[in-house]
DNA sequence: TATTGTTATACTCTATAACTATA
DNA sequence: TATAGTTATAGAGTATAACAATA
């Protein structure tokens, strides 16, 4: 047994699967960004998070969960970790008190936008190695696979 | 603020970034298998290292390395996890005594199958969704995006 | 009774560091 | 000295269950 190299090793069907292929790709995108996003103190997940609290003031938790689909205890951790930081404000709305709206901070705008700019060099990056290759058409395909492999 | 429905909720220029796109693709996929996953007791991570496995007998922890880019440590547990459920085994090899070769059991084929049937139900599932989208280009625009941001 | 959010707890996935054994 | 693999430990990220506050 000598696989010197991973050309060697036999990946067959598995790289003939799209769904081998999306995780790779995810992986590498995540991978990407950790280092950079490491010394801004976020992750990709915590970017995604701010970056729709930006656009949303006064966004609720129970309005990410639709979006996240995560469970509300894992949403009220997220926040609550960037709250703790300084990066998202949580205020009682006038109206149902059970509410907190979301808001990001000055310190949180800050991080968000050094973080959007790192982001963007890794979209033009993907742009880049698409080539000839429609991206608009690869993000409606992304799109349609969530679409259908959504269950609510 | 009123925000009822998840399409009230400006997610703008999130929307637009590939990276955000192939999380969401990702993580649909995970999702739609975990559960059906669940009852043969497999992760979709574990499933992709049985199957190259099966495909490559006597593998060495350290050529799963260069595929998975994880720590050596994340693979020894994962690869001890699989041992101790009896799906894989370790076989001392010939030579350098370092080495352990893994194989798959007789229960580990049978429950690689039964998983890569599920996996190949939602292959066809995403092959569906993408209608007139060329899958082919797909695959080689998510190659392409690993390649570029692959750092060694 | 139902909904929003929190907390306690546990499990998975990951990495770093220190280790054993072999080379 | 270097490499293959293990173990201990710790930090994210996730979920379930039980809870408090509010409606």
């Amino acid at each position: 047994m000598d696989k010197e190299r991973e050309d060697e090793i036999d990946l067959a069907q598995l790289t003939d699967y799209f769904g081998y292929q999306l995780r790779q790709a995810q992986t590498a995108s995540f991978r990407d960004l950790s280092e950079p996003f490491r010394e801004l103190d976020v992750t990709p997940g915590e970017f995604s998070l701010m970056t729709i609290v930006k656009l949303n003031p006064d966004i609720r938790q129970t309005d990410l969960l639709r979006i996240y689909r995560l469970d509300k205890s894992t949403m009220s951790v997220a926040v609550k970790r960037l709250v703790g930081r300084g990066l998202v404000t949580q205020d009682q709305l006038p109206g149902d008190r059970r509410f907190h709206g979301l808001s990001l901070t000055e310190a949180g705008r800050e991080v968000l936008a050094a973080a959007t700019a790192l982001v963007e060099a890794q979209e033009r990056r993907m742009e880049d190695a698409l080539g000839d290759i429609d991206k608009e058409a690869m993000m409606k395909a992304l799109r349609r696979i969530v679409g259908a492999l959504r269950r609510d």
